[in-house]
DNA sequence: ACAAAAATATGATCTAAATCATATTAAATC
DNA sequence: GATTTAATATGATTTAGATCATATTTTTGT
């Protein structure tokens, strides 16, 4: 990690819901601060120091069970808050690690100023518990696929998912991270995606995945 | 579902977290509301029309999976707020089911006033965020688990977790009700039961479950 | 109080998906 | 640019847990 010039001060969920006399001191409380591809931007477990709001990059948000198993809980995108699962009523942890899937920029705020900014802000606070509404949703709905969707089923469910987020039928992702963010191994995302190529649903180049019939991969969800 | 008197404006989370001056207000516009046991309070995919807090009773918040299958998401008590997961920024559907566990009574907000409220009093908001963020940790914790955790694990998680709700290690709940908790099916359940009461760590007496050795339970966890 | 419905108990069977094993290829690092 | 490390490919094997089947007990509605 390494600190980089200063960010819009438009972009980011903070600036965008704050008032306008506040963007002066979020600018200047702000740090750009720059990740390589691979790098951990905050670690689950470590104590929260700070928000952070991606610039510039793709991030995964993810847990880690053992040394080798994990579940990838988001992809955040420009614009997106990070760390803000830390600010429950507990104690102050990171329930996730973050970490830079390319080349990456985000903007920081250390806590102190950020629970400040939503005293000062009640739309801010507002549009927070409205994201947070919207996370815990997806989350839910991801729980009960889990338990009673089949392996395929969400499969076709991350892919579409992936899809609407980068908002393109092609995207690329690792088979590993697609396992891990469906919930299951390699191999059997390894194999289920041979099924979908075999059936035309969807078409794969190396790691870049593209989306030939969007219907009928739906199909396999409502089921 | 029947109208009865009204509450005393000190329980609920709406009430606790409101300046004094809002209070008559509250009084205006709360309904009280019971319900009988095995009730609907509200149904996953119906519109949003208000929000509810319970003031006495158990209920079980819940998404269904075609006929037969269910996911429960959250056992709710006095005090508790239902139906805030409606608040996203999508169409306002519940997006999840609640049922009364037992005669329940509880107080019911319009969502015109609840928003009201949540405007006049920013402690209300936050402390809702705050509520969010708690929720969504522990969704996402239960989703790793259900990746990462065998059945038996996941079990004793659940029933630690009910005894912690209930400030008890002991309690009353069915089988069924907890396959549908711990993400798997009533036989399973019924067999791991069966197992912890063999080693001595619960036992059980028709309905009710007493946990006897907590620490242990607490190692198929951390596993 | 009684019939119908739901929950529980328990064994037998089946299967989806995890695990293991081993090449091959691609990517990162010094 | 060579070497270590990580990702991918693919078959074989194992297993946890779902499903099925059926009997018994408990609830609940009338």
């Amino acid at each position: 990690m390494k600190k980089a010039g200063s960010c819009d001060l438009k972009t980011c969920f903070l600036c965008q819901f704050s008032i306008p006399e506040w963007i002066a001191a979020i600018g200047d409380h702000k740090q750009h601060l720059s990740y390589k591809k691979n790098e951990t931007i905050f670690q689950e477990g470590s104590p929260v120091k700070g928000i952070y709001f991606l610039y510039d990059g793709k991030v995964k948000v993810h847990k880690q069970w053992g040394a080798e198993k994990e579940l990838i809980v988001r992809f955040a995108q420009k614009g997106d808050i990070l760390g803000h699962r830390g600010l429950g009523s507990g104690e102050r942890l990171y329930t996730v690690s973050a970490t830079a899937l390319e080349d990456t920029t985000v903007c920081y705020t250390d806590l102190a100023f950020f629970e400040a900014s939503l005293k000062v802000n009640p739309q801010l606070t507002l549009k927070l518990m409205q994201f947070y509404a919207d996370e815990l949703q997806e989350a839910e709905r991801k729980m009960r696929n889990l338990v009673h969707m089949d392996v395929k089923s969400r499969l076709a469910d991350a892919l579409l998912d992936i899809s609407r987020l980068h908002n393109d039928v092609q995207f690329t992702i690792s088979r590993q991270d697609l396992a891990a963010f469906a919930g299951t191994t390699y191999e059997t995302i390894y194999r289920n995606l041979q099924e979908f190529i075999q059936e035309k649903l969807i078409a794969v180049d190396g790691k870049s995945i593209t989306i030939l019939q969007e219907k009928k991969l739906k199909k396999y969800i409502t089921l």
